[in-house]
DNA sequence: ACAGTATTTATCCAACGGGTTAATTTCCGA
DNA sequence: TCGGAAATTAACCCGTTGGATAAATACTGT
C-alpha cells in the first residue's frame, strides 16, 4: 500500500512544543481576545492536543498571562537595544518615535494583547510578578534625553518623561490599533504604504515641533525618514 | 397578608424596554467585549427576559451593532454642539482637546466599544449603513480652524486636519483606554484627579506648542484649564 | 366586550467549550 | 534491556450559552 499512513511514531520535543503552543496562543488571543480565544483552536494551530496546553502551561488564563508576559519581555528587550544616549536630543526623540512606530507595525499582536488586557482592567498584569519588575528603563532614558536637550538649547522646556513617553506611544498605538474603524470612518486605507509614511512624518513633526519650538513645517514632508532623521527634515 | 406579592400584572413598555436593553447591552459589551458578553446577563441587567432581546433587537451581533451605532451617534451629536468657528484658533484647538478628553472620561464604554470593534477588524462597522454616512464634522471644523490660524499668524504652518484629529484623539484615547496597564507599569494611578489634570495640560501644551511654535513651557502648569484655555496658559 | 395583535414569561435544547481522566507511546538511566 | 518517568493521544464530562418554542398576559380598535 502506497498510503503514507500518518506519521508513524511521534517524537518528543517539550521545549519546542511549549514554544509552538505559546506562539499559537499569542496569535489566537490577539485575534479574538481572551474570551473569544478557543483552546481547541490554539491546540490545533500548535499542532498539538488540547491536553498539551494544560500539561505544559496550565489553564487558559495561565496561558494568556504567559503570552502577555512574553509580549512585554520582547518589546522591553528591543527597547534596551536602542541607545539614545549618544544621539543629539532631537534625533534621539525622532529615533524613539520611529522605533515605537515600527515596532507596533511589526508586532500587531502586541497592540491587540494590550487592548485585551486593558479590557480586563489589567487584572492579570497585576498578578504578574515578572512584568511589574520590568519598569521600563525608557523613562530614565527619555528623562536624560530631555534634560540634555534643554541644556543644549535644542528643547525649549523640560517635559515630564512619562507624559512624553505615553504621548509618543499614543500617537502610534491609537492610529494602528484603531486603523480598522478609522479607515471605515474616513473612507481611506490608513495602512497603505503612503498613509503609513505620512503618519510617521506627522508624528515626528508634531513632537519635535513642540519640543524644539521650530515650525511644524520645518520637519518637511519627506517620506520614510527611517533612522537618519534630523531635526531639519522628518515629518 | 401584608406580603407585597410581586408586582401583580406587568405593564407594557416597548420603547422603554428597548432602551433598557440597549443600555444594558452597552455596559455588558463594554465590560466584556463581544465574545465575553453574555446575553443572559444583558437581559437580567435590563430587567427583562432573554427572549426580549431577540424580540426587540435581534441576535447578539445585531444587538452589538446597534449599540455601536448608538455610541457613534451620541458622540457625533455632541461634536456638532461644539462651535469652534467663533473662537481664536489656539482657543479652538484647546477646546477641541478639552472636549475630546472629557467626552472620553464621561463615556468610558465608548473607548471599550471601539477597541472591541477594532479587534473584530471593523467587521460590523463595515456592514453598517448608518455609521458610514456619519462623517465626523470635526475634520472640516479643524480644517477651517487651521486655515484661519495660519492666516492670522497664530499657527506656523498648515497641518492635515485628519492627522491632527487622529492625533488629538490618540493622545486622549490611549491614555484612558490603557490606563489600567499603564498604571501598573508606571506604578502610579493615572486616573486620579491630579493625574488627569496633568494629562489634559500636557496634551494641550503639546499640540499648541507644535502648532503655534511657542514654547511648550508657555502653556504653564495650571491645573484644570477647563474651557477658558488660551494659548498663554494650559499645560 | 371581544377578537386580534403586541409584548412578555417560562422552559427547553443542542452545540460548544474548558477542563479532566485514563490509556499509550517515547525516552532515559541503571 | 527494561522499568519507570515524561510526553502525547484519545475520549469523555458537564456546566454554559446562544437561540428557539410555545404559552400567557396586556393592550387596541371596533
Amino acid at each position: 500500500m502506497a498510503k503514507t499512513k500518518r506519521v508513524l511514531k511521534w517524537q518528543r520535543d517539550p521545549e519546542g512544543m511549549r514554544l509552538r503552543i505559546l506562539e499559537a496562543a499569542k496569535a489566537e488571543f490577539a485575534a479574538h481576545g481572551l474570551a473569544g480565544a478557543r483552546v481547541d483552536s490554539i491546540a490545533k494551530k500548535a499542532g498539538a492536543n488540547k491536553r498539551m496546553l494544560y500539561y505544559h502551561v496550565g489553564n487558559k488564563e495561565d496561558l494568556y498571562l504567559e503570552v502577555l508576559e512574553g509580549a512585554y519581555e520582547k518589546i522591553r528587550a528591543e527597547e534596551r537595544g536602542l541607545d539614545l544616549e549618544h544621539l543629539e536630543p532631537p534625533e534621539a526623540i525622532a529615533r524613539l518615535i520611529d522605533f515605537t512606530w515600527n515596532y507596533f507595525i511589526r508586532n500587531p499582536e502586541f497592540l491587540a494583547l494590550l487592548n485585551t488586557e486593558n479590557l480586563a482592567k489589567a487584572r492579570h498584569l497585576k498578578r504578574s510578578t515578572k512584568v511589574k519588575s520590568m519598569h521600563s528603563p525608557f523613562v530614565e532614558m527619555i528623562r536624560t534625553v530631555v534634560t540634555r536637550g534643554v541644556e543644549s538649547g535644542d528643547f525649549r522646556a523640560a517635559v515630564d518623561p512619562v507624559q512624553l513617553y505615553i504621548s509618543i506611544a499614543a500617537l502610534a498605538f491609537f492610529y494602528l490599533s484603531n486603523s480598522a474603524t478609522l479607515s471605515v470612518i474616513f473612507g481611506r486605507d490608513l495602512l497603505s504604504k503612503d498613509a503609513r509614511d505620512e503618519r510617521l512624518s506627522h508624528m515626528i513633526a508634531l513632537v519635535l515641533a513642540a519640543l524644539t519650538g521650530k515650525s511644524i513645517a520645518t520637519f518637511g514632508k519627506s517620506k520614510a525618514p527611517k533612522l537618519q532623521v534630523t531635526a531639519q527634515q522628518a515629518v
